[in-house]
DNA sequence: CTCGAATCGATATTTTTTTATCGATTTCTA
DNA sequence: TAGAAATCGATAAAAAAATATCGATTCGAG
């Protein structure tokens, strides 16, 4: 879209948010210039690795010496991952999870509005903190007044199906899922799954490892 | 540890989990048998990459024109996750995400154990469907009792670092983190920085990019 | 003002991961 | 019972990513 988004690997994008919070950590410590070394020996990265990263980003090169500019990296970070367009989610399955995101303010520095819950339960349909929680019934109708194309999934497993297929009637084009079940999603709708216990588990992995 | 586990990459223990869960759709659905080529189309994956994968883990080889077992490969997955083995853990901030993580059932299946969560804030202690919430004071004491190795980190910003010292303090040797800051741990312990809005963001660019 | 130390950025190498190719095996059908 | 179809598993190739090496640049100390 932008000409350079295609050489960014993958795994450098996935680095990115966690570069980005290094820097804000550093530059509330007052820091103006940091160089890779630095980063790398704090972040338990390669010096290489994280010059690299950077080269991708970064609007001016690092200065020798000095390093780069904290301030003027962190919105080249920014920028690069998307956090200045602003994007209207909704959250499906009003649960305690759901009810979490629905109330969460740290989205919106990310470009990122949840506007609406939504629940099969006539139970859950009310409000949280000024953010309603509709009906099912009503997700296509409020999400396309609404411009919705982000969805978050919080429902049980066996509901998850159903709930995503609604969400992709509803015109939702992206969806991040909780629900612990395998759904299928139609071409041109982007589908990541959390599993917050698989996560939990392989990290345990991890630590085994480590010893 | 096993011997194996060093061969197995990364990249491929991160499907991993992905296929438990695509087996344990087909189970549901009675399905005995299934194939690597099936299983690629239906995850979007190369046919090769599926047997490489499966080939890691099933205990007996894949038979032509059949493929493998679905019941077995369940195990086998189970197995090489780790999932039969006990870990207690405990969540460390009682808000709306950390209590929903306190009563979530799903994570027996992955052999975790939430034991209870801990708050700085007295308004917070008490219990939650049997599950007790103590405060912040207590978690060396109760971490130690109970031999809780992992934490599960869901306080605001600000208080990430001192409640993470206060994890490896009291022992605890894996932390994920659901605190949108940069937290430092010492040498010996895994941490995991799960950030939800970073991920919901990089979603979108994904989505974009798929248009 | 000059020298030295430390960083950057580019090129090259190694390692890891994914994808391709091919013969062997086995079940299903005729 | 015999042949065809489709899968597996192993080896090989390609792609991607991480790491190493080296000259160029520039800030700061003397």
């Amino acid at each position: 879209m932008e000409g350079r988004s295609a050489e960014i690997s993958k795994a450098a994008f996935l680095r990115f948010p966690v570069y980005l919070r290094y820097l804000k950590a550093e530059e509330a410590a007052g820091v103006e210039y940091v160089s890779s070394s630095e980063i790398a020996e704090d972040m338990h990265l390669s010096a290489v690795c994280v010059r690299k990263d950077l080269a991708l980003v970064a609007s001016e090169p690092g200065k020798p010496r000095l390093g780069f500019a904290v301030k003027k990296l962190i919105c080249d970070l920014e920028r690069t991952l998307g956090y200045h367009r602003k994007t209207h989610a909704c959250v499906v399955g009003a649960g305690r999870l759901g009810r979490a995101f629905l109330v969460y303010e740290g989205f919106e520095h990310y470009g990122i509005d949840v506007v609406a819950a939504f629940d099969i339960s006539p139970a859950q349909v009310g409000a949280l903190s000024g953010k309603p929680i509709y009906p099912m019934e009503r997700l296509k109708e409020i999400a396309e007044r609404e411009e919705v194309r982000l969805g978050i999934l919080t429902v049980p497993g066996d509901a998850a199906q159903a709930a995503c297929d609604a969400m992709v009637e509803a015109g939702i084009t992206a969806i991040l899922s909780f629900a612990p079940a395998y759904v299928r999603v139609p071409e041109g709708v982007t589908l990541r799954c959390e599993d917050l216990a698989a996560s939990l588990a392989s990290l345990i992995s991890e630590a085994e490892e480590n010893n």
